[in-house]
DNA sequence: CTGAAAGCGCTTACAG
DNA sequence: CTGAAAGCGCTTACAG
């Protein structure tokens, strides 16, 4: 049917080796017959079977994705968008494995990833407690966390600097005089969280303020959480007069829990989100948060990844990608 | 390194072929031969390497996908979900081929999708005018588009009930006493477009009330022209006291247009939107808007993808899915 | 019911 | 510089 290699060959004269070679940029081709086959190949439209390819052992150019989320996670949406364009730089299609679920213990990603020839695997969403990457690492599949500190092996992560980022958030509101800062968790379990927590720490530390363990609320990163982790806030006697969330989600439930405890945004409480997801700058008042910059996330995995695959004896890299505060209006100046 | 037939072959002391046989569910096997295989195949979690199967003709078991928008498209995150449970069930990978750009034209996403042995393809976010499919056509590369009418050789399509849905909205707004109802477009090339503004002149017809050109406003789908476009019908002598939109964005557009003119929803005027993503609940007041079932969409996608690809007889499919209205807080009475 | 052999489309030593 | 041949891991007639 399609065009193979054979074909080419037949056209241009020359032996189906002689084809390959050029295809595989040999160059101990001579000029003219790799002319001429590049003519035929370009004008038949020859593209190589990639199966046919990756089964003698060359590269398949794919590289498989691996959620908890599922691919409609609202949040991977940005990092694909940048996945997208350094997978086209670099040549790579993108497999999702939808075949793959965790609760099946007869399934082996590992083992789809190798039966499907997947060059490198990109993860996400997923925790340390969810599971064991044991077979991963050993399986010496190139790997690029995101989002979670694995570095062993073939297997580096990549991340925001969550701790400078609410680091700064704090300075931020200490620079609006605010002494009494809460923080609304995101999932305990989470590396984002913890650094995030170590962040708040550390600012809080540096302005010399005290921490107070009833100023730090639970949560989830969900609106829900946010809005019932505000409310235990709120009803502190002394309750703080800002509070910095672990996402926006969780930072626009805190809102309403806010607002509907009558008080405002920001002449009451400021309060600092985290994503800055498109929805932040819709609210009222618009959100002020910390931005990541999740294009940027995306692209660098892919470049990270496929530097990782190229190099066999290349150390796992570790990349912490710097953060932005977008100031908005949801803080103010600290009540006296 | 990762154990072939062979091995497991060997295992279970019989030949390669067996083993094969076995796999692919042969019935001729005896009884006692395909237990012990089977018990093999699952103690060294043996997993065909599907290079070598699609190499000798066998399926691939991928689906391609090919979008304008990448794979970030805000509305298209609910479609993938939908259409991970159905690849899940069936057995498909999904291949995101992301080598292709629509501006190249050396290259052809047809042989890309031939290359990499790809069973068929899911189409989205494209126009008519955007290109010609015929190089897809003629492949007879199983197909479905998604909201673009296609039905030729082996593709067909699967889309919202637009019609029906906007002839709805409007039947809505007519209890509601409205007879001077706007339309803000969306992009008038698209095809979603074009049956959404038929449901508006059969809506209009139905309940007697004659269209009026100028109660139309162009549009893209955005926020930006969804709040240029109110502009114009706001500055109407006899202006429209509802107005049904192409999406919810350019709807949230238009409630800003209409705040801006110091007027306000609904008591004014009633807007209607389309989609019904997340946003919409959020704004103020909570947006009336057509909620398109996405995520059964992209299910449905791959299940009727599914059966053009295994019963290659099968006319080609076309979908209508039903819409529902979702009555928030941005429709009112129509002031006398 | 089972297995030996050919072949899918490529690449890569190897010989010339 | 070029090509014949072996082989990647599988499946499928075919013979037994």
């Amino acid at each position: 049917m399609a065009t193979n290699i054979r074909d080419v060959a037949k056209a241009a004269g020359v032996s189906v080796a002689t084809v390959s070679k050029v295809l595989n940029g040999y160059t101990t081709v001579n000029q003219k017959t790799k002319e001429k086959v590049l003519r035929f190949v370009k004008e038949m439209q020859f593209q190589p079977n990639s199966a046919a390819r990756s089964l003698v052992g060359r590269r398949s150019m794919t590289i498989g994705i691996f959620l908890t989320t599922g691919l409609s996670h609202p949040f991977f949406t940005e990092i694909l968008s940048g996945m997208e364009e350094a997978l086209k730089e670099n040549g790579y299609d993108l497999i999702y494995l939808a075949q793959f679920s965790w609760d099946n213990k007869e399934y082996s990603f590992v083992r789809h990833c190798q039966s499907r020839n997947v060059e490198g695997v990109v993860v996400f969403g997923f925790q340390h407690e969810d599971m064991s990457f044991e077979e991963l690492i050993e399986s010496n599949i190139p790997t690029l966390f995101i989002d979670l500190d694995v570095k062993e092996g073939r297997a580096g992560y990549i991340s925001s600097d969550n701790e400078e980022a609410v680091e700064r958030a704090i300075g931020y509101l200490i620079g609006l005089n605010h002494r009494k800062i809460g923080f609304l968790s995101g999932d305990k379990a989470s590396y984002v969280t913890r650094h995030r927590f170590d962040g708040y720490r550390k600012g809080l530390a540096e302005a010399g303020i005290t921490y107070r363990e009833d100023y730090v609320a639970p949560g989830d990163f969900s609106r829900e959480m946010g809005y019932q982790g505000m409310q235990k806030l709120l009803a502190l006697s002394d309750r703080p007069t800002s509070v910095v969330c672990c996402s926006d989600m969780s930072a626009i439930g805190a809102m309403e829990a806010i607002r509907d405890a009558g008080l405002s945004v920001p002449e009451d409480i400021s309060v600092i989100g985290f994503d800055d997801i498109e929805m932040a700058s819709f609210v009222r008042p618009a959100l002020t948060t910390v931005r990541q910059n999740m294009k940027h996330i995306g692209r660098k995995s892919i470049e990270l990844l496929d530097r990782l695959i190229v190099d066999k004896e290349l150390a796992p890299p570790e990349a912490i990608v710097p953060t932005e505060l977008v100031v908005r209006d949801s803080c103010g100046p600290a009540k006296a």
